[in-house]
DNA sequence: ACATTAAGTGATT
DNA sequence: AATCACTTAATGT
């Protein structure tokens, strides 16, 4: 994509929150990306040279445990940026979680060098940087309540609704084993309680689909 | 038609 | 809620 039209792209979508100035220097220094669904963005341990500011799509953020468990935290929708690179971007630490494409997505690119240099040079970009912060804050103690007290049947539900929102559709194109994945339980547990949640007419089952019909 | 992969189910812990 | 051990259904080759 030229310059031009992503200018143009970054003013409809963010001139509430940049400066002009800042929205040219982005233009400038960053890059523009087409990510497919499925691609991995940053896996764990790796470090990264430059952070995401995603224009349209969502990306899913997911940790792993020790033992190899994984569970989704929080996914990121347009306008948003990952805050797990701003910390370490920082200090160049390695990624400690997983950012994967959920749908297909547009994201650009910019450098970390540049996160410093801006956030003493724009206001607008350390109020985002901030705002950034403490959404995902939010967001982690949202699901960590959502672990610690909802009971599986619940947090299924949940994730459904959640999924259903980033992805602005209500059908959603995944299997039982993915979700078991995410949302960490055995594929048997995910398929019983989405019949049972069929049965309650909340969604309707197909293979490789689930649309969710109350939400 | 055959193999592969997703989803459904009873029984057991 | 998890696991096992199948079964059944859908889809790809």
């Amino acid at each position: 994509m030229d310059k031009t039209t992503l200018r143009t792209k970054l003013h409809n979508y963010y001139h509430v929150v940049f400066e002009p100035e800042l929205i040219d220097e982005i233009v400038k220094v960053s890059q523009y990306k087409m990510i497919k669904k499925d691609t991995i963005l940053l896996d764990i341990g790796e470090s990264f040279k430059a952070i995401p500011l995603i224009l349209h799509g969502a990306i899913k953020i997911s940790h792993e445990a020790a033992n190899g468990d994984e569970i989704a935290i929080y996914f990121l929708e347009m306008g948003d940026t990952c805050t797990a690179t701003f910390g370490s971007g920082l200090q160049s630490k390695k990624s400690k979680v997983r950012a994967i494409a959920e749908t297909d997505a547009e994201i650009i690119l910019i450098p970390i060098e540049k996160l410093e240099e801006w956030l003493v040079k724009y206001k607008s970009w350390r109020d985002f940087v901030m705002d950034s912060y403490h959404t995902r804050f939010d967001e982690m103690i949202e699901t960590i309540d959502t672990l610690a007290f909802l009971k599986m049947d619940k947090r299924l539900y949940k994730y459904l609704v959640d999924k259903v929102q980033i992805t602005r559709s209500p059908v959603l194109e995944t299997t039982h084993k993915e979700i078991a994945l995410d949302i960490n339980t055995s594929r048997v547990v995910v398929s019983r309680l989405l019949k049972q949640l069929e049965n309650e007419k909340k969604i309707k089952l197909n293979r490789n689909k689930i649309e969710v019909l109350e939400y």
